[in-house]
RNA sequence: GACCCCGUAGCUCAGCAGGAUAGAGCAUCAGAUUCCUAAUCUGAGGGCCGCGCGUUCGAAUCGCGCCGGGGUCACCA
């Protein structure tokens, strides 16, 4: 076992073994840019349709509309020509012609060309660009909302780490990602339920109520030795234990485990709890809802699934093959227990929902959590460490079958992993020990390179992959860190307001038409933020935002050091009070964007440096 | 043996629902600081996108099959 306070869900991660044109939506206030010109060609494509050049019933939903990789391209791109062209038995180019003509025709399009094979680049009015920038102030903390969402509840569920010691860092990419997502979501337009799932019925937190007692029998005064393999050995139990003997004196230290087991399991789970909540919040996350296993399990629901599946013949009595590929273990002998019939949805074996002496299973209280929790959500996902991977298909198949009841189609809820975090430290594996108590918990991490760093490097690669985290270089790098250059990005555009205003100036709209090439192409920048948005929302994956933010801080960066050559290109223009005005404006929007994303992703845009 | 993830520049990684000449950071080399924060920037070199076949106007991206690395395969959680 890699863990040292036991598997769970969450992830214990620690490696120590071994901008489509259908979907684009409007926010509330107003239309991005991109949401605006997929509607112009959209427009379009439908007149063609009504003419008879397209066919009727012509799916736009292949049209995509996005920046072109290179900027000689222009600042928009469609493939719709090239998309369309068959099914209207046309020539890609000879459609292109067509769609070109009404396009050109709009005002804020200075040219539309065909290109390649039947691209469409179209070129922006600087007036878009200058209206760009003036709804990123108006939006301000708004801008880049998205009302993609439309409002439906999505709940996401993460952490979920046994409630049997404190948070450590195999606990922490999960916990970051999930946040992350939560917050992504809301923006785009979704409400969320940030949700935990405490496993406090299995036996683990049996072996932590009996690790308490050992506890509670030191705090009385007993020598208690070394701790047995087998119990949770960590300090952080001496304190649980002390409560429970002041509190009940010697009245359970010599008692049989039957007549304090549940009471100290009780008392030992609420206080990880408290313990586990604290720990989150040194890293800004904070739950909504906390579903207990234990609840769900004694108000009878799980009973009520596994009768509703029987009576679809997705439960069945029956027993389970001797293990393949390896030696059976000596005590396996074939038992009857209610197994959910997971084969039929590509597992390679049935899976019980009961354990033979009666409990469920953590599989059988799962689906019907999940059950539950699909009654309160419009759709559901989860975040998992990629050691459950292996559970996915089984819980997914039980999922769909539960919320598919009476005809409807199955609620929506997907499981996304988040690989294992590899800890180093001097470019070295960093081992924890087994005897746990030992490990990195999650909070002395915090601690030392402080909540942002933690946050952003978790989202500096995409969930997927593997990934290392080295000490030195998180604390030591100030450099390497691209959480400090993004937030460098942010202190320098405050620092500039702040030198303006001591000079008298402040930003404003008045002559944004001075603004050159170079300022709208960082506004060009600015104004991909809510398609990015829309776009990692989609695809549940902050991640991406991380990553955006990251290249318009290089832009803003690359920009400000035009001015070390070119001293007419700084912001601050004593001599040009109009420029220098708009140039502020032009900043303080970027510094907008800048503080949404990181907003997102509830990482701290600071002031100064 | 089965299932999941990964394989892109010397290293660490992006690459959006298939798009145009595949990008960034680090490292290497050459430069920029009497200046709004140099924790920054400019430029150069560096690539059979693991291999093969298929799908199509077009594949790093989708499908299939291999190869390599990691993970998982309990009545655990």
């Amino acid at each position: 076992m890699c863990c040292p306070v036991g598997l769970d869900r969450g992830q214990c991660l620690l490696s120590c073994t071994r901008a489509r044109l259908r979907p684009s939506h409007e926010t509330h206030m107003t239309k991005t840019l991109y949401a605006a010109h997929a509607a112009l060609i959209e427009t379009v494509l439908g007149e063609l349709i009504a003419e008879g050049t397209l066919p009727a019933g012509t799916s736009l939903a292949p049209v995509t509309i996005e920046p072109p990789r290179d900027p000689a391209h222009g600042d928009l791109a469609t493939n719709a020509a090239m998309v369309l062209a068959k099914g209207a038995g046309l020539a890609p180019r000879a459609l292109a012609e067509t769609i070109v003509t009404r396009l050109a025709a709009q005002p804020s399009i200075t040219s539309a060309e065909i290109a390649g094979p039947g691209f469409i680049n179209l070129r922006l009015s600087p007036e878009v660009w200058r209206d760009e920038l003036k709804a990123i102030h108006t939006l301000g903390a708004d801008y880049g909302r998205s009302g993609l969402g439309a409002g439906t509840t999505v709940n996401v569920e993460y952490v979920s780490a046994n409630p049997t010691g404190p948070m450590h860092m195999g606990h922490c990419r999960g916990a970051v990602v999930g946040d992350a997502l939560a917050g992504l979501l809301e923006f785009a337009g979704h409400k969320v339920i940030r949700e935990y799932y405490i496993n406090d019925a299995g036996a683990q937190v049996d072996v932590l109520a009996r690790s308490v007692h050992l506890r509670y029998r030191e705090a009385l005064g007993e020598a208690i030795g070394e701790i047995p393999s087998g119990l949770y050995p960590g300090d952080y139990l001496k304190p649980v234990g002390a409560a429970l003997a002041a509190e009940f004196g010697t009245r359970y230290a010599a008692a049989p485990e039957s007549e304090w087991l549940g009471l100290f399991r009780s008392r030992a789970v609420a206080a990880m709890m408290e313990m586990i909540r604290a720990d989150l919040a040194t890293l800004g996350i904070v739950h909504d809802v906390f579903s207990s296993e234990a609840e769900l399990q004694a108000s009878g629901k799980v009973d009520a699934a596994e009768a509703w599946l029987r009576a679809h013949d997705l439960v069945y009595d029956g027993m389970l093959e001797a293990p393949k590929g390896k030696a059976p273990p000596e005590d396996w002998e074939p038992t009857v227990l209610p197994l959910f019939r997971s084969t039929r949805f590509g597992d390679d074996q049935d899976r019980p929902i009961k354990k033979s002496n009666g409990a469920w299973t953590y599989f059988g209280a799962d689906l019907a959590y999940h059950f539950e929790k699909a009654q309160r959500a419009d759709a559901l996902v989860d975040i998992w460490g990629a050691d459950h991977a292996g559970t996915v298909k089984r819980i997914k198949a039980a999922v769909a079958a539960l919320t598919s009841a009476d005809g409807a189609s199955p609620k929506p809820f997907e499981i996304k992993l988040v690989q294992m975090v590899q800890l180093l430290k001097g470019g070295q594996p960093f081992k924890m020990s087994k005897r746990a108590g030992n490990f990195v918990t999650l909070a002395d991490v915090v601690e030392m390179v402080g909540k942002d760093v933690v946050r952003f490097t978790m989202l500096t690669r995409k969930p997927d992959a593997q990934m290392d985290f080295d000490f030195d270089k998180v604390v030591e790098a100030s450099k390497d860190n691209p959480v400090f250059y993004v937030q460098y990005a942010h202190a320098r555009i405050s620092s500039t307001l702040r030198k303006a205003a001591e000079a008298g100036h402040a930003p404003a709209a008045h002559a944004l038409e001075r603004l050159g090439a170079e300022e709208l192409a960082l506004i060009a920048r600015a104004a991909q933020f809510p398609r990015e948005i829309e776009m990692a929302a989609r695809a549940r994956e902050p991640h991406r935002i991380a990553f955006y933010l990251y290249d318009l801080a290089a832009d803003f960066h690359a920009y400000w050091n035009l001015g070390n050559d070119r001293p007419e290109k700084r912001f601050i223009l004593e001599q040009d009070a109009a420029l220098t005005a708009a140039r502020l404006y032009l900043a303080a929007a970027i510094g907008q964007v800048i503080r949404n994303g990181l907003g997102v992703l509830g990482v701290t845009a600071v002031e100064s440096m």
